[in-house]
DNA sequence: GTATGGACTGTTAGCGCTCACAGTCTGTTA
DNA sequence: TAACAGACTGTGAGCGCTAACAGTCCATAC
């Protein structure tokens, strides 16, 4: 409970104040016997550093934040779990922040983040308002997007290509021999759920088809559930021959609606989703997807936000598109 | 870039920076007039409050740290959840630590907790030594247990009954008319999947069985794949007439593999997971499992944390058990 | 006019650490 | 022997903020 201080180890060793610190942080520049001394007495007294106090001098933290939009989505969840390596790997700690979707919680997180003078943010923006990031680089912040395309040229971003992702997903369902599509998707305000049904309409002229007669049913929300729902509306306007879902969820919502009504998957409609999450191989008609790189994202997002800190000046911003990649399975067999 | 601080605000307000600081944490103690007055000049400048001089001043942060063991795994991202809604609420930034299992990096993540001298730890061990934590104590950071029971009575701990939750789930197959059960487990390594046995062979004995015929098979992970392993083991070695699995993601596996194999479920075999998890329902033959008050595990834990710290006089430690809930589906009709 | 008290506001001393710089000490060279 | 370089180590200022305390000012009472 004794707040052991650097003085404390100082004392203890028979050094100065700055000899710990620099056994701390520049081990090289102090004589071996002394280092050893030194880190005995840290040892001793179980002293640790104060970060704060460090951070204050420094005048630069070992802290990155992450905010994302839906913490309980498989998707963020691995992003984040590639964050999470790299900044540990690294000694960086991650503050996480759940926008929700909602600006607001954004904003509010954003504000912790600016406070903690994190190293930089990593961030799947909720709203499309890039000015109030803007702020916190005036802070000396950096941010990287993830899954989002750049809002400007000097700053990195890392996100996959929605619309070939929709263009080869329902491409590969007309390669089947489906003349007649549905996308089922979430709310169209979310960017993605946007640019994966442009693709889609991509892939029917590209087939000769009219991209006006793809069906679009709007779910509330990329929920199983949901996917229920707009399953059985389907069932109702009569069943196209092919049905392509902006997400995973909302495709085993599909898939169990559509079992249950006796429709047979795939020999009468084929399935595809999207984000190939683990339950995708897993369910028992196991479904198409689209594969994105989701680990990797978090990884390589964070590798550049690490860079552009350590290295401000020769650090080159980069746009990086990965581009998804079809999984084929049953459900489209 | 300016970096402003709580003086260029002062002198922008005309008053002095203790006033300032004022505003900010007593906004009370400061004149209408004069509050007004620097609350512009805080908008005015864009300040935002240095936390780390803060800390460093006030002698504590307004962080918690949250250690899982599987940030991957779908009940670890709902407490998750409840952490980052409570924290978020009273202003409290949360920092992720994920041990992936390993307590080497366990030990790294909760070494930068004491660095970042949060207020408080969330925790659900990934070992069972609980002098690591003690250490923390040391260094005045309270620690909660989540999912775990409580080390000592000087401590909060939030867990759910696993023997009982085992107990009521085997017992529910045997109500079904079961006679000869099976259970799927991870790791024995890990204490849930201990308790529940103890509960699967504790129902047994109820119903005047030998506890000893309950098949016990290991799975190396807790994972969809490891469970249809273990499924065609089972289906090698001769079925049950009822099988009970350590979690859901285990269960999907069974249950595939299961189907595939022209077993019916639950006319042939009867199967029940635990964790409720959101894929449990969607599941074709959807599935019976246990379910927990995950989310609200995050919740309470984090509300028994900062009580804990806010009020460190009156603060009444507890250790909450919740029991789990048998929520019947398909799989065990 | 003086005293008194209440309501604010200003002043000040660090919190623990880092980093630039100034010292010291040893061994080497002219 | 004196000068000097090289290798460490010590010194000290101060990062931005908070909280205790010391003013200041005005209204009221005597």
């Amino acid at each position: 409970m004794a707040m052991v201080s650097i003085k404390d180890v100082a004392a203890h060793a028979g050094v100065s104040p700055g000899t710990v610190s620099n056994v701390l942080n520049r081990p090289g520049k102090v004589a071996p016997a002394t280092r050893e001394r030194v880190e005995a007495a840290i040892d001793e007294l179980g002293f640790v550093r104060h970060g704060s106090a460090s951070t204050l001098r420094a005048g630069h933290s070992r802290t990155i934040g992450l905010s994302v939009i839906d913490i309980g989505n498989p998707f963020f969840t691995e992003v984040a779990a590639g964050v999470e390596d790299v900044a540990s790997e690294l000694g960086y700690a991650v503050i996480l922040g759940n926008s929700a979707g909602s600006v607001d919680k954004e904003d509010r997180n954003l504000r912790v983040l600016a406070e903690h003078r994190v190293r930089g943010v990593l961030i799947t923006p909720s709203g499309e308002d890039p000015a109030r990031l803007d702020r916190l680089r005036g802070h000396g912040i950096s941010v990287v997007l993830v899954d989002h395309p750049a809002h400007r040229p000097d700053q990195c971003a890392v996100a996959v290509d929605d619309v070939a992702g929709g263009r080869a997903a329902v491409a590969h369902l007309l390669a089947r021999g489906a003349r007649s599509v549905a996308y089922v998707t979430g709310p169209l305000t979310i960017r993605q759920c946007v640019e994966r049904c442009e693709g889609a309409k991509a892939a029917m002229g590209a087939a000769g088809l009219d991209p006006g007669d793809l069906v679009v049913a709007e779910a509330a929300t990329m929920t199983a559930r949901a996917g229920e729902k707009a399953a059985a509306d389907l069932i109702a306007k009569g069943l196209p021959e092919a049905v392509f879902c902006a997400n995973d969820l909302l495709a085993l919502g599909v898939l169990r609606a559509l079992l249950r009504s006796g429709v047979r998957v795939p020999e009468d409609v084929a399935l595809i989703g999207y984000d190939d999450i683990d339950f995708a191989a897993a369910s028992t008609v196991s479904l198409s997807s689209m594969r994105q790189p989701t680990y990797q994202l978090g990884r390589i997002a964070t590798e550049l936000l690490l860079d552009e800190c350590a290295n401000p000046e020769t650090h080159a911003h980069q746009h990086i598109m990965f581009q998804p990649e079809l999984v084929a399975r049953e459900s489209t067999q």
